[in-house]
DNA sequence: TAGTGGTCTAGACCACAGA
DNA sequence: CTGTGGTCTAGACCACTAA
C-alpha cells in the first residue's frame, strides 16, 4: 500500500492513468494477490483510486478525498472536549406535525406526532438546540417516556435500531427564540445539522440541531 | 457480515456486549477466519463495532455512525447536479498574509503570499466564493500561473500532491461584499467550508468556501 | 504472559462489465 | 466473450495489549 501511495504521490502514476492489474502487481511487488487487493481497495475507499471490474484500476482523476465525519452522541461530543454536560428539556408534546415532517414520514398531513425540544449545554454555556419529531405511530410505547432526564438523542440511539440516515449540513439565521436559547443575537449565523433516521423504509425520527454561534465541525482527510 | 449485522440490529448482541472472537465466529458460521475478519473490520469502520486487540470485539455502545462526505472539485459538484458551470476570477495578487494564515503556514508574519479570490456559478447563479491563500514559498513557479481561466481549486488539485488536510464546517453572516457576490442580503447566514491542505508537514494552501444562501451539503449514513 | 485482532500466503472460483 | 476485480479458503506468523 505504501508503495502504491508513493507512486501516486510522486506522479510516477499520473492522475487518470490506469495501473497494472492486481495479479501483475502482486508479482512485481512479490506479495500475494489478496494483499494487493486489500491495499488497492483501501486506497479506493479513501478516494485515491477508481476501480471497476474489467476496466481495471485508475489513479483518481480528481482525488475526491472523502472526509469522514463521526456523528456522536451530543453528550459524548461535549464530554470528549473535556467540558461538563448539561441538559434541559424545553418541551415535549404530541402535536400536529407540519407538512415537511409528515411528508418524510409518509403520513397524512397534520398527523399527531411527538415533538421534543431540548437544549444541550457545555460547561453551562448553551451548545446546541435539539428540535426533534418522532414517528410515534411506529413506537406505541413511546408516549410514556419522559425526556426530562435522558435526552431523546440518547434514548433513541439506545432503544431504536436504525438502518440508515440522511444528513444535511447548512446554516440559518437565528430566530428570536434560538438567539435567546443560545445566548446570541437574532439573525446570527448558526451552523445546522438536519438528520432523518430510517429503519428499513420507514422514517423513525427527524432532528434539527442548531449549534451555538461560532460552532464548527472539524475533520481531517 | 449480514449475519453479524442482523444480530446487532435485532439486539441479539446488545450494545456494549462483547461478541465471540474471530476464530470462534468462523467455526460457528462455517467460514474462514479471514472472512470473519473482513466483515468485522468493515463493520468497525462504519462504527457499528469497537475492536481492540486482546480485549476483543464489542458492539459499539453508541453507534457512532460515520458520515462520509466527498469533497469534489467545485466544477464537478456543479456539473454533477446537471447545471452549467461558470467561473470568474475576482482577484489574484501577492500580498502580506494575515496572521491566521501565516500561522498555519508556519511563516513569519506579513509574509507575501498569493491570494486568489474567485466566484463559481451554477447555471449563471452565484454558487460559492473561493477565497484562497497559497503557500507560494514552496511553489516558486506558481507566480507565473494565471487563474483567470482555470480555477485555483482545479489547478492545485492537478498540480500539487498533498498528503492530508483539515476541514471545518461552519456558518457565517454574509459581509457586504459576500452578499453582493452571492446575490443575497448582508448578514444572511451562509454555509462555510474551510480547508487547509498539507504536504507532509508543510501547509500548501488554505481556502474558505462561502456558499450561496440556502446551500446545504448532503450525505447519507 | 497469553489471548486477541492484524496481516500475510498460495490457490481457487465467481460475477460483472467492457471490448 | 474474456479480463478484471470480488471474494473465499486453510493455514500461518506476528504485534499489540489487557489481564
Amino acid at each position: 500500500m505504501a508503495e502504491v501511495e508513493r507512486r501516486i504521490y510522486t506522479r510516477e502514476w499520473q492522475p487518470g492513468q490506469s495501473i497494472p492489474n492486481e495479479a501483475d502487481l502482486a508479482i512485481e511487488l512479490g506479495c500475494a494477490r489478496v494483499t494487493v487487493n486489500r491495499a488497492l481497495r483501501t486506497l479506493a475507499e479513501v478516494g485515491l483510486l477508481d476501480r471497476r471490474r474489467k476496466a481495471g484500476t485508475r489513479v483518481a482523476l480528481h482525488p475526491v478525498r472523502k472526509a469522514t465525519l463521526s456523528i456522536p452522541l451530543i453528550r459524548s461530543e461535549i464530554e470528549a472536549s473535556g467540558k461538563s454536560y448539561g441538559y434541559h428539556l424545553l418541551s415535549q408534546q404530541t402535536e400536529p406535525a407540519p407538512a415537511p415532517v409528515t411528508q418524510k414520514f409518509a403520513l397524512a398531513n397534520n398527523t399527531q406526532l411527538l415533538h421534543v425540544v431540548a437544549l444541550h449545554e457545555a460547561d453551562g454555556d448553551p451548545f446546541v438546540i435539539e428540535d426533534r419529531w418522532i414517528n410515534s405511530s411506529i413506537m406505541p410505547h413511546l408516549v410514556d417516556v419522559s425526556f426530562a432526564e435522558l435526552s431523546a438523542n440518547e434514548w433513541l440511539l439506545q432503544n431504536t435500531p436504525f438502518t440508515h440516515g440522511d444528513i444535511d449540513f447548512g446554516a440559518k439565521n437565528a430566530s428570536q427564540r434560538e438567539a435567546e436559547l443560545l445566548a446570541t443575537e437574532p439573525d446570527k449565523a448558526l451552523f445546522v445539522i438536519s438528520r432523518t433516521t430510517w429503519d428499513q423504509t420507514t422514517a423513525v425520527t427527524m432532528v434539527e440541531l442548531v449549534f451555538h454561534a461560532g460552532h464548527r465541525k472539524h475533520t481531517r482527510l
